[in-house]
DNA sequence: AGAGGGCGGTGAAACGTTTCGAAAATGATG
DNA sequence: CATCATTTTCGAAACGTTTCACCGCCCTCT
């Protein structure tokens, strides 16, 4: 910029008051400025901007594993909403654990973002006291966190799942595999208590030896599906509390010579884009991420526009039972499966 | 800092030479200092830093669409690799969309990004020359760029689709549709090569009617699958040179009536995770996506950890045709296509 | 003609670091 | 005890912006 407004013949604050449009500046300045400009190929420099300002028009996002299809698609939205207010944003895996997860904000405030959209990981305690001293907005995604008051936007987890096991109970399954990732954070938590409110509601006893965790991974389902599958009197059905998880599930059926539906019944949470194309189609809780991330984007993009001080608020979406084939009625002959489905 | 020199009653300067273990600072002092500076919570501001030292440890990465599951997985790598070495990685989607792509590399380049990883979306002239004048290292990912002379990583485009349009042929497939990805980018020339190529080394015809090009969406996938199909003469067997294409291949088929493999021959370029647990386990060639991302993660950090001026290394790697059950040898009874996929 | 008001332009401080040369303190040596 | 060498500490400039107070200038109004 010195160097511009050097050719240019002007000072370095006309140059600013330019560019910003903070100022009025003569037609002919005007001129001589964009004309040296263009001809240094000036670009102005968004760090020394970004000291002054005390601001970088950059954003942290911090999801557990990008290659979770839920996480995927929500970070593809958040990424072009941002990416059309002008902001550029820093991805962050934290891998499900709890100090890659600090590390990582720490790393992002100290970097003077302007703002943090987080799926959170553990417990709250640490992200609270970091998130508290920075003094950014932030919004929590997916996974709310007692303790820290910001703005937040989930799913109807226990809705969903007692909607989804309701389907399986209708459909005569009564000893229903439920496979959890672990318990420390909030819609695993949700979860659960859908699935043991539907059991309950119709009168099926709840049984902790069809119950396993996981760590989310395709690895646990598969063994937690083993698991299951090995039980004394082992489950009709079995639903899979998250989306890669569902693939070791499937693979432990395969691998153990089953075939769904017809030996044993599956549903899960998370869609699958191409969940129509493929067999079987899995009966799956979609959830509206387009409508997640653009509703987190633009949370905190009002919070980034000025509103600081409104009260969190917290937006709680609806999932949706994506009925197709992988559940067969119980004890109905298999040509039922397809007019279940249709109905 | 000046509070934190304040508190310890000594200079900044000496301060900063503690933090990053420039000059050896007397172990009174440092306990003062670092007693300070737990007691303040103070963070070193890294945008400070950065303008100072001229240099962010922030890198940029764009890829067209982080849905598409190749780019995913690479983004994974990729991110976790720089997250180990300290550091922050911001992404950007470029939709296969140029000037989307111009202006997201001079966003990063005005944020001072120490380098950028590339996979580069449509003609390589304006990438070039602002990549010229940024000086910062950069590595081109997935596609080449001619004219810019760069580190890469890429595939051997030609050499896959050949095996894998050469194992159609083996089949006894004579007629075989091929959906392409838009030319102006390396890999979807390479492939169409390959595809030719395999073609006459076989003796067979190149005929234009069964090829289609797609703008590398589902959708495109599918309209082009539909073209192929109300062919006078169809295809036995459709090959799509891009993942979420294929998604829109079956559709097509689906929507159709048609049946994979029994009526119709499907493979296609990239792998899915969960290819092999659902029916048609699609036969596919899959890239190694996690070799891709370090290899490019690891010429970027050695650019970044001073080699500048080795000469541009050109990394190719192999892909690797996984055979599944998507593909029926023809004329043959279809109970040997099991037979087929055990061999 | 002198006062007052806009307007266009500028100099310099500030943002929070790092770094360099110099100063101060310490220790060793004759 | 004076001198010198070495170690430790510090002041101040610099990185590239933005911004604020101020300064001329010209115009308009009494």
């Amino acid at each position: 910029m010195l160097h511009v407004a050097e050719v240019a013949r002007v000072s370095v604050a006309t140059v600013s008051a330019l560019i910003n449009g903070t100022a009025t500046v003569s037609p002919e300045l005007s001129q001589r400025i964009e004309q040296a400009i263009r001809d240094i190929g000036y670009n102005r420099n968004a760090i020394a901007r970004s000291l002054k300002m005390g601001t970088t028009r950059t954003i942290g996002l911090t999801v557990p594993h990008i290659t979770n299809p839920f996480f995927t698609d929500v970070v593809s939205v958040i990424q072009q909403a941002f990416d059309r207010a002008g902001y550029a944003v820093m991805l962050c895996c934290t891998d499900e654990d709890l100090n890659t997860q600090d590390d990582q904000i720490r790393l992002l405030l100290d970097r003077m973002v302007d703002g943090l959209i987080v799926a959170r990981v553990g417990d709250g305690a640490i992200l609270k006291r970091i998130v508290d001293d920075a003094n950014v907005p932030v919004v929590m995604l997916d996974r709310v966190c007692e303790g820290v008051d910001t703005d937040t936007v989930v799913l109807d987890n226990q809705r969903a799942v007692f909607d989804a096991i309701t389907y399986l109970i209708d459909l005569g399954h009564k000893r229903i595999g439920y496979i959890s990732g672990s318990f420390d954070i909030s819609p695993m938590h949700d979860r659960m208590t859908g699935y043991r409110e539907a059991l309950q509601t119709a009168g099926l006893p709840v049984e902790n030896e069809l119950i396993r965790f996981g760590n989310f991974h395709e690895v646990d389902g598969y063994n937690a599906t083993m698991q299951l599958l090995s039980l004394h009197d082992r489950p009709s059905a079995i639903f899979s509390a998250n989306n890669p998880m569902v693939i070791g599930t499937m693979k432990a059926i395969r691998d153990i010579g089953l075939f769904c539906p017809e030996d044993i019944s599956v549903a899960c949470f998370d869609d699958f884009p191409w969940s129509d194309v493929f067999q079987p189609q899995l009966t799956t809780v979609a959830q509206p991420v387009k409508a997640i991330g653009e509703q987190a984007a633009n949370l905190l993009l009002d919070r980034l526009a000025g509103n600081r001080d409104a009260p969190p608020r917290k937006l709680t979406l609806k999932g949706r039972l994506m009925i197709r084939n992988s559940c067969r009625p119980v004890g109905a002959p298999l040509a039922a499966i397809a007019q279940s489905v249709s109905a």
